[in-house]
DNA sequence: CTCCCGATAT
DNA sequence: ATATCAGGAG
């Protein structure tokens, strides 16, 4: 049997030749479009967070613009994404404390971000790792299921996969695995109907020779 | 644990 | 018809 670092380096090898763009696709130009950006990608394509943001940017970008915006119009802006009406509250909401607290920055430390209504630690490893170079291990639903289904870990729970990876994985890499595992859970290994005949980790997965 | 929720693939 | 999508709050 492999050694579970040994495992994890030769999925990123294969992973990097398979994926060579894999990177963020959430469209933002600053951290607090990202934070906008990616509360509103909860349970929600980023394609389709892509095409909401593309034309609620257009009208409201900062902070200063969200505290005044009518929810009513947040929320019909916002409506196809889903749970439009916490994730209007949220954006409101965050963006509230951003100013009145964090002196109109979006937070830069996991502490103060998870203060944030609607952010969590998966929100915040966002920012973290892209708009403040702070690398984290992003466990989002494609991360949950596919380390399971490597092997790497053996539990659904979101915050003990993410310390048992940061044990696995080089740091230097956390970024880079994470966007990976999307895009192979994006093209691969999807929750309903994996291809694991076509699958270029096969050989490393549990789930596959089964 | 349940609830939030529209869009899309199967 | 139903499962799932870069989750988080109560």
């Amino acid at each position: 049997m492999m050694k579970r670092d040994d495992k994890v380096l030769k999925i990123i090898e294969i992973l990097e030749k398979e994926f060579p763009d894999a990177k963020i696709r959430l469209n933002h130009t600053n951290p607090f479009e990202l934070l906008v950006a990616t509360i509103l990608s909860a349970q929600c394509t980023d394609e389709r967070v892509n095409i909401v943001t593309n034309e609620l940017f257009k009208k409201y970008r900062t902070p200063e613009d969200f505290v005044q915006v009518d929810p009513n119009e947040l929320e019909r802006l916002i409506y196809s994404t889903g749970y439009y009406k916490a994730k209007a509250r949220h954006i409101i909401g965050s963006s509230k404390m951003i100013l009145e607290k964090f002196n109109g920055n979006v937070p830069d430390n996991m502490e103060d971000l998870l203060q944030l209504p609607g952010v969590g630690r998966k929100t915040a490893n966002v920012i973290l790792s892209h708009s403040f170079s702070k690398p984290g291990i992003v466990v989002d639903t494609h991360v949950i299921r596919i380390t399971n289904r490597l092997g790497l870990v053996n539990t659904k729970d979101p915050v003990k996969i993410e310390f048992s990876l940061m044990d696995i994985v080089p740091k230097d890499k956390w970024v880079l695995f994470t966007h990976l595992l999307i895009s192979h859970g994006r093209n691969y290994c999807t929750s309903r109907k994996p291809k694991c005949e076509s699958c270029p980790i096969s050989a490393y997965c549990d789930f596959a020779r089964k």
